[in-house]
DNA sequence: ACCAGTGCTTGACAGTCGTCAAGTTTTTCT
DNA sequence: AGAAAAACTTGACGACTGTCAAGCACTGGT
């Protein structure tokens, strides 16, 4: 075979990869808002299929099994969800800022990808009854910790400050409350979303000690 | 039919009800360590009855449905859980002993009983997206809330300060080291769960105010 | 125009699920 | 002891699951 021929059938075998990697990606995607929709443990095969625009045997041809197919699915997520707040931090010029700013966004995805979160909530779970999910979920909830960090240190630094305590802390705290306003959320409960809104600013200055 | 019989009637109508309850409870309990062990999405009633010395067929017979069963399981993970740190808080003299006494509490029935706790986790997940957990759920979480909330208020007593946020943040933050110190110690990293014995004193004191 | 191969659908498989009816064993009362 | 009721087992049902083989439709290369 000549070189030319060589770089076209190159050529034409990335074409046919770049698609098949695009292809997944969707079903992926499909898969993401079914989890979201249902939850794991009531999500099948041929329930994200019906959320795709193909049938359920396609999801074969392009996953190995069930478990690969939604181990994708996470993946995309954190592709979504672990820069979230990068754009209020760089552009943040007061800690008065920097903490509205924050405050306004949690409140803001809590509300607008509310079965999203639920998802990851679920998923994390999952991986403490199954050992094939926890090596995705702890590089995700480290991607996860390094976002909230990156808030605070550059939140203590506005206030001239330190954080109170390490970034494990810091995650684990504002993951909580996170984790409480989706509940009454979902619970329908808006005054103990609101009551969690008003308490985060206080929650924040928690977590950096005062300049000093 | 006389007073005498009446009487008797009821006697034997209760002690039947005594029974059934007994059994009840006896196979929620089964089904609480089933849950435990295969988590929600994984757990059949077959598995249940195997956990058990009856067949499958009897869940049938003392419970409506799964549901119903599951419910009443939850219910008894709440009478194990929720006045487990009272004993420490009832003993303690100082600050420093409740504060190491709970520590000690903390850590210990992490790894006593991981399994039941990642079951909770599993559970109040579930009710993001299965509305007939959510009141168990809450009214659990409620309880689980104010036994934190006696540790640290009386911590801040101790301590001649006050409280440094809320019942709902005290109890967030608490749970937030303890989801994440069960999904390190359920991962087998052992270093992750020392250092967060390590910092769960400094984050009580990030809790409460010093004296003033 | 034809052919090869990719992409996708269809239908079937073996297994498991919750549920329940029918039947058997055990207990309880007279 | 014998009858009635409760407690429990067994087996079956329809529905649903993940998986996969067989075949159809379509594309791109020659």
């Amino acid at each position: 075979m000549t070189d030319v021929a060589e770089r076209k059938q190159d050529r034409i075998a990335r074409r046919q990869v770049d698609k098949f990697d695009a292809r997944r990606t969707e079903l992926a995607v499909a898969t993401l808002h079914t989890l979201a929709e249902l939850g794991y443990a009531r999500t099948s095969l041929r329930e994200i299929a019906q959320n795709s625009e193909f049938s359920h045997g396609v999801l074969h041809y392009y996953f190995a099994d069930k478990r690969d197919l939604i181990t994708e699915a996470v993946r995309q997520y954190e592709v979504v969800c672990v820069t979230r707040y990068d754009e209020v931090v760089a552009g943040a010029t007061s800690s008065e800022q920097l903490r509205d700013g924050f405050v306004a966004m949690f409140f803001d995805t809590l509300t607008e990808d509310a079965t999203l979160h639920r998802l990851w909530y679920d998923l994390r779970n999952q991986s403490l009854f199954d050992e094939s999910f926890r090596a995705d979920v702890l590089e995700i909830d480290g991607h996860r910790e390094a976002m909230v960090w990156r808030v605070i240190s550059r939140y203590a630094e506005l206030r001239g400050g330190e954080p109170a305590g390490s970034p494990a802390v810091a995650y684990v705290t504002l993951d909580g409350v996170f984790q409480r306003a989706l509940l009454h959320h979902l619970a329908g409960d808006a005054g103990a979303v609101a009551r969690l809104r008003d308490e985060l600013p206080a929650v924040m200055d928690l977590l950096v000690t005062d300049a000093g």
